[in-house]
DNA sequence: TTGAAAGCGCTACCAA
DNA sequence: TTGGTAGCGCTTTCAA
């Protein structure tokens, strides 16, 4: 809340003062401090021996002032803190270094408004491009970025209208989960996702229902969408494995999810074997291990802002949508956990009761 | 490498656009866009009225460069995607957002050379401060920062020369990892530290030296310092468990090494009790838990922060140092490991061999 | 209450 | 090879 007054800071040379004191024009300096050609090496020498001497340093907001352009492009994620987005956030920040350019980050805590706020301080700031992870149900391309003109590559979610888009394959993701449990014997699959709010929930949840019908498998189909905390995953998983027809496995919607589902399962004392989306350091050692959709947010923060970068360049060719691919990641089948390959085998006796 | 030239964008309307077509001078238009008072009330309506129209937004870069600040902070840290710096980073960008702040994250992936490059850039650009946590061992103050009178908050590791620090409590934390092994019986423990080229590594390992003393732990005193990786952590381990006296409990140096070291114990089948510094989210639910030191990132990248804005608003006192405390949270007390529990009192038969 | 002029630090344009 | 002038979009100063 409270604004920051100005303050006083010691008062660097400009390159008036260092024109004046090699007795040469502003423009000459200008000259040898962007190693532009034209310059006479004596006096190349001469210019470069004063801007030491003065210890000049070029200040960026003049020249951004006259170029229309900041050398800066914008990250809008969530959460910095989530580790899906700081992934995101480093691999975009590599990329905008290696062409000279700064990375400024904000989280717009899925809030449509903030982040349309937040939106608008960057242009405002002239930054050159705009990676964003839209918040929200389907929102449309940002009419202020729209206007500024302003490059925009959205990331694992999609807009209405053109814009750049990278996306991860939701749909080839679950497939892949689902043909994986099948194959080690489950029918009965459960899918926890998130909030249906969010495009890649609703993403998740459709796969699951569609490779579900393809698979055949029985019915009555398991779906709970959250939001969830580690309450609700309880109380679902206590329904899903009460009853006849318990679930053997279950799917996870993201990291998130995953965690509180691992919780569960510890408050419960039942491990079903879990395939969680999206995959997380630990997932290895934790009990019981969990297999993943691996989708690489490096790869992910890598490829939209390389799109970013191409736009920078000049390319006008119509808008894009990069389906980045999954990569399902088996843990755990080295060590069959005692009391999922129970539980499993009780279900259905002929599987070999492998955990996943 | 390849250096981005620049593009055309939309043009949109300027402050003369709207003082022309509202027949006004562009001073009564920034007065009106800037809510300054001494505007009348119709001149105010009809200058509104031809911002909407003409859809006109202030562009920040005249005002950055009149002003001579920018309302911009640099964050330098070692990887954005280390959860450690991603949740200092997300706290940053918070406290700087509520004062009307953006914020610049670069990393310096731990390079001296990155990170005084880095600076620099963050300096031309006119960052009204910068919270850095430190590459190298004990470097100085930064020159170029010194020498443009930016404000600069060291967060992590202190630097040689005035200036503001926030730290954590190294020695507390590891003097309360210790006093919590010894007081469940365990009396041989292994202090696995990180590059002692860092700052927080060296520290970590004098603390652990210091309290080995204070306790009357007996020889021989186990400490192995990095770098470390799975290989060397369990060459390490299997060196202090076999033979006599063996070791029942490690300290790890910081979250890197606590994974490598549960990898370590989970390949070697050797389930040590374990306290690593620095909490991680799953360190309840991997096997075997883990005791840890919290040093909590958020709040002190909150604390940085709120630092570098008090300087912002020109407060001129001496720079200050302050020490964040640690929090040990005891983990994995109520599931004794039954392996644990045998090794702890095959070594001391007395001690209840409860894990921590 | 309003406006004209100057200028923040730099680069583009054109002339010398 | 070098320099003068204009101007990027805004805010400050001072005058009307």
């Amino acid at each position: 809340m409270t604004p920051v007054s100005p303050r006083a800071t010691a008062t660097r040379p400009t390159m008036a003062d260092v024109a004046a004191e090699a007795n040469v024009s502003v423009k000459t300096v200008s000259r040898v401090v962007n190693h532009e050609p034209g310059v006479r090496p004596d006096t190349a020498a001469r210019v470069i021996a004063v801007i030491e001497r003065l210890g000049f340093r070029r200040v960026d907001t003049g020249r951004h002032l006259r170029l229309g352009r900041t050398y800066t492009i914008g990250l809008v994620v969530e959460d910095l803190a989530n580790p899906f987005y700081s992934q995101i956030g480093a691999a975009v920040e590599r990329e905008a270094r290696i062409r000279q350019h700064q990375l400024i980050t904000a989280s717009a805590e899925g809030s449509p408004s903030r982040e349309r706020a937040v939106l608008a301080e960057l242009v405002a700031r002239r930054v050159d491009g705009l990676v964003v992870v839209p918040a929200g149900a389907t929102p449309s391309v940002d009419a202020d970025v729209l206007a500024s003109g302003t490059p925009i590559v959205y990331l694992d979610r999609p807009v209405r209208g053109q814009a750049d888009t990278i996306l991860s394959d939701n749909h080839g993701g679950i497939r892949s989960a689902m043909e994986h449990l099948v194959a080690h014997g489950h029918r009965r699959v459960g899918f926890l996702g998130d909030d249906p709010e969010f495009w890649t929930a609703r993403q998740r949840r459709e796969a699951f229902a569609g490779v579900h019908g393809d698979l055949h498998l029985p019915d009555p189909m398991r779906i709970s969408m959250g939001p969830h905390t580690v309450a609700t995953v309880s109380d679902v998983i206590t329904g899903w494995t009460s009853g006849k027809d318990p679930v053997t496995a279950v799917i996870t919607g993201n990291n998130r999810i995953t965690v509180h589902t691992l919780r569960a399962m510890r408050r419960l004392d039942l491990p079903l074997a879990l395939v969680g989306y999206d995959d997380f350091e630990l997932a290895d050692l934790v009990d019981p291990p969990v297999t993943v959709i691996h989708q690489d947010p490096t790869a992910m923060g890598q490829k939209a802002a390389q799109q970013l970068f191409v736009r920078l360049l000049g390319e006008e060719a119509p808008a894009t949508t990069v389906v980045m691919p999954t990569r399902l990641i088996v843990r755990g089948s080295g060590r069959p956990h005692p009391a999922a390959a129970a539980a499993v085998s009780a279900v259905r006796p002929e599987s070999g009761g492998q955990r996943v």
